[in-house]
DNA sequence: GGCGGCATCACATCATTATGCGAGGCGGCG
DNA sequence: CGCCGCCTCGCATAATGATGTGATGCCGCC
């Protein structure tokens, strides 16, 4: 029969390791062989350790998730790297599939499933969230087509950028409906839209996402 | 709860076509609006039948499957295609893909997966099967290396930074607290120092400003 | 001439943030 | 040793933000 799966795992916050470690460690088939709080040693990681497949969490202090993954597909492209990370931030996801992500996973993902990814990611395969394969996709007809001027302002009324540029700029509900002079509710609908267009669900997520997308 | 999701089928095989009719049909939630055998006249079918999904089959005469996803996606972007197909072809992933593509299922795909898919491209998903998201991942090009360079020595403590990266993430304190295992309050007392040293009063200034001064 | 998207406004309710006041432990420094 | 900055935690309150439901008027489009 063949060699177990050897996982490695990076993954910054303690408990999280912890719990993946267990996990991992206790299915068959699967050998972990090493879960390390950040990515700074990757490049003498990989090859002691020799991993098939690398859970790397996406936000981690000193050298992060894309930036590890890079490191380790210009050394080693064969192994497959499966990126974790609590948002689906657009952003991110774009970075990471150039980078060469194999798989593309929430960190609320349920063990069973992640278990089931690494399964999958095995076989050839590339696990991911039905919201972050949609966001791939998307990312297509970009790089793809020739794009023009100024788009992507993801569909974005004239109004919705104009608020979404001043919560960019810092201004509170209140301010934007004085500064605008229009009623409070008024702000709440429009930031509502705006949130349903962006898929997000909060300023900050919004305000990270415009800066990032330049949608201001 | 909202209308039905309205679907409409493209499928040349008479069997398949009838098979899927029964299964949509029957299921609560989902009016099927149609099941054609071509898309011959897909320009006129879509503003007619109104669907909120469209499951297409990749070969049929006449018009074939890209071409009708293209023609749908030009006249009504927001309708979401799922591509039907026998084979895992690796150049009709891509023209589909590029096309504007929102799923893309094998046809033994099983009835009850039909069903999730549908509901998941609704939910602004992308239903797809493991191995064709792999190929899609492959699709990408390699080259992508902007970004910046390491500094950001504003004064903040390695420990405000760390919690200012996550605000930017659209973290909430929950999530932070959880996510570093620390408590709420020492949250909110990390994050009121990070506005001291900012001169900001709220979460999105913040965000704001540790963009555009790359302190992340 | 009805339908969808946009902009406007009104409630209502619950969750999250913003801030102030304190407090204990730790480590470096003069 | 005392002082200071950092990290931790608690409590309380007022202000804001997040979400749902619903309504009105306008406009452009088959």
């Amino acid at each position: 029969m063949e060699a177990a799966t050897r996982v490695l795992i990076y993954e910054d916050n303690p408990d999280l390791r912890l719990s993946l470690s267990h996990l991992l460690g206790g299915t068959p088939g699967l050998e972990l062989v090493g879960a390390l709080g950040n990515c700074q040693q990757v490049e003498t990681d990989i090859p002691r350790l020799k991993p098939d497949v690398v859970l790397m969490d996406i936000d981690m202090p000193g050298i992060n998730g894309i930036e590890g993954l890079k490191r380790i597909k210009a050394s080693q492209p064969k192994v497959s790297v499966v990126m974790l990370t609590v948002f689906e931030d657009n952003d991110r996801v774009f970075q990471a599939v150039c980078a060469g992500a194999d798989g593309y996973l929430l960190k609320k993902t349920p063990p069973a499933k992640l278990l089931d990814a690494i399964g999958e990611v095995r076989a050839g395969g590339a696990p991911m969230t039905p919201a972050i394969a949609r966001q791939v996709l998307r990312l297509f007809p970009k790089p793809a087509a020739p794009r023009q001027q100024e788009d992507s302002p993801a569909n974005l009324s004239a109004r919705e950028q104009e608020i979404l540029g001043l919560l960019v700029e810092g201004y509170s509900y209140k301010m934007i409906a004085h500064d605008r002079g229009i009623s409070l509710d008024t702000v709440r609908s429009h930031i509502k839209k705006i949130y349903e267009k962006l898929h997000v669900r909060s300023m900050t997520e919004a305000v990270s996402k415009a800066l990032r997308q330049g949608l201001t």
